[in-house]
DNA sequence: TACGGTCACACT
DNA sequence: TAGTGTGAC
């Protein structure tokens, strides 16, 4: 099964539910109108398609006909974009000339990957979409981390920050505040981390135990008595069945019986059980086999049964010295389908138009941020770690790549299965900024909720409108969650503990 | 019978 | 110290 974003898979019965109907709703509209295009619908994405679609008809009123005949790629019928025979698709719709047709991507994947297979089936026109607020969650190459016309300062940034602040009254104390986060973030060289993320472990490891489970949706539960048992973790072939452990709106997690009616072919694992507890032992191990190839690279630190720090600053500064980055031959393919935060997609491809050349030339430019050059290198480890891992193991694994444990954690998965998300310098504003409070570690709880509720705090970039005496003023001197949330996290996350 | 068990950490 | 609350997975 190919990646997915991590919407996508998820929203898959419900947008299919609801992208019918907005296809219904189309042809009606549409239906006294000659067809003269047909759209070859290749996403898992159809409330946002459907969307595009509507806005379509909108802006080229007249000249936009939905056609019934469409081949939808869904679900259990999923093939990746890469993988479709474009040829013999399009020869099913009567379409010769591939050049005419349209493709919209709005599918979380490398557009840099996206472009050489639409270039490849001979396409020609295509818009890649994004699905977050620019300067949020876009993501761009490889290449403009090398690129310094990419690289915004940080430091001289810094006074446009203010434009996020709700909370004039204090500017000048989040100002100093923002600073020293920044520059702590921005100039943490030291410990260049990344955090690798075991993807759904549990379902990993018992499909590679059972090679029968392997590309199967498959989930492990425990107390199978009762309902079928509780899921404790869901492959992502069930997801895409719509599968989960947890029912929006429901406070009790799915269970094996509600799996099965969703998705009658589901595998159900039952979890190990010793001492009539479940038993976790396999999976523990079965992440240290994949500690133990990371640990090649720099020193790890177990952050919980399927995540591991890995800090890899010294093997990239080696890296940088022994390879200067300044030709595409060393970019290990891998490494360049990373998704990185950054620039608007939008821009990308039209620069790749108009100056007509290779993906790979763009991967590279001598000047750069060594910071980011470092990134680079990190993201490039990492994703010779990812295969090497996937080989010794068959586990894949996702990664995020950034100059703190926050940050590599924050994004680690933000993109999966199997990818990896690098953080340049120059986007962490950006996304902190607009970080809703709930997302980062230590405020998942009952603090980011009173944060929201007593301070109307929304985001980070509104948190940071608080000084730290401020929030103690507020909660309490107590807190190791302060103290960790504004040194620990923020800044110097050093390895704290190896394994 | 009902169903998230378990671990880590900080505070009391 | 043991117990409790919180947060994450």
């Amino acid at each position: 099964m190919g990646g997915g974003g991590p919407h996508s898979v998820e929203l898959s019965a419900q947008s299919r539910r609801q992208g019918a109907s907005e296809v219904q709703s189309l042809e009606t509209h549409h239906g006294d109108r000659s067809v003269t295009h047909r759209f070859l619908l290749y996403s898992y994405h159809f409330l946002r398609l459907s969307d595009w679609i509507a806005t379509l008809g909108a802006i080229y009123e007249g000249t936009c006909i939905f056609d019934r005949n469409c081949t939808y790629l869904d679900g259990k019928d999923f093939v990746d974009f890469g993988s479709i025979d474009w040829g013999r698709l399009l020869r099913n719709h009567g379409i010769s000339d591939s050049e005419k047709v349209l493709i919209f991507f709005d599918d979380h994947q490398s557009e840099l990957k996206r472009l050489k297979q639409a270039l490849k089936a001979g396409f020609r026109h295509i818009i890649f979409e994004d699905n977050y607020d620019t300067g949020t969650c876009d993501h761009y190459f490889l290449r403009h981390i090398y690129d310094p016309s990419y690289i915004r300062g940080i430091y001289m940034d810094l006074p446009n920050t203010l434009d996020i602040c709700k909370q004039p009254k204090i500017l000048s104390e989040k100002k100093a505040k923002l600073s020293s986060i920044v520059q702590d973030t921005g100039t943490f060289a030291l410990a260049l981390s990344l955090l690798a993320s075991l993807i759904i472990c549990f379902t990993a490891v018992e499909q590679r135990r059972n090679s029968a489970l392997r590309g199967q949706p498959t989930v492990v539960v425990q107390y199978n008595g009762w309902k079928g048992g509780g899921l404790i973790a869901v492959s992502y072939e069930a997801r895409g069945f719509g599968v989960k452990r947890r029912v929006p709106f429901i406070s009790s997690s799915m269970r094996g019986d509600e799996a099965k009616r969703v998705c009658p072919g589901i595998n159900l694992v039952q979890v190990p059980v010793a001492r009539g507890k479940a038993n976790l032992n396999l999976y523990r191990s079965a992440g240290v086999e994949v500690v133990a190839i990371l640990a090649s690279k720099g020193k790890c630190e177990r952050a919980s049964i399927d995540e591991v720090y890995l800090d890899l600053t010294d093997a990239a500064k080696e890296m940088l010295l022994q390879a200067p980055l300044d030709s595409p031959e060393g970019i290990f393919m891998e490494a360049t389908k990373s998704n990185i935060l950054g620039l608007p997609a939008a821009m990308i491809y039209s620069e790749c138009q108009r100056e007509g050349k290779e993906c790979e030339g763009m991967l590279c430019q001598s000047e750069a941020d060594y910071q980011d050059k470092l990134l680079a290198c990190g993201a490039i480890i990492v994703a010779q770690l990812r295969v090497k891992v996937l080989e010794e193991t068959q586990f894949t694994c996702s990664a995020g790549i950034a100059h703190n444990k926050m940050l590599a954690k924050l994004v680690s998965g933000m993109y999966k299965p199997a990818q990896q998300t690098v953080v340049p310098s120059s986007s962490v504003q950006d996304l902190l900024a607009s970080l809703p409070v709930k997302k980062m570690k230590q405020l998942g709880g009952k603090l980011g909720s009173s944060l929201q509720d007593d301070l109307g705090v929304e985001t980070i970039g509104d948190l940071l409108s608080f000084t730290e005496e401020k929030l103690q003023e507020q909660y309490g001197v107590n807190t190791g969650v302060w103290k960790r949330f504004w040194t620990d996290t923020w800044s110097k996350s050093a390895m704290i503990s190896t394994v």
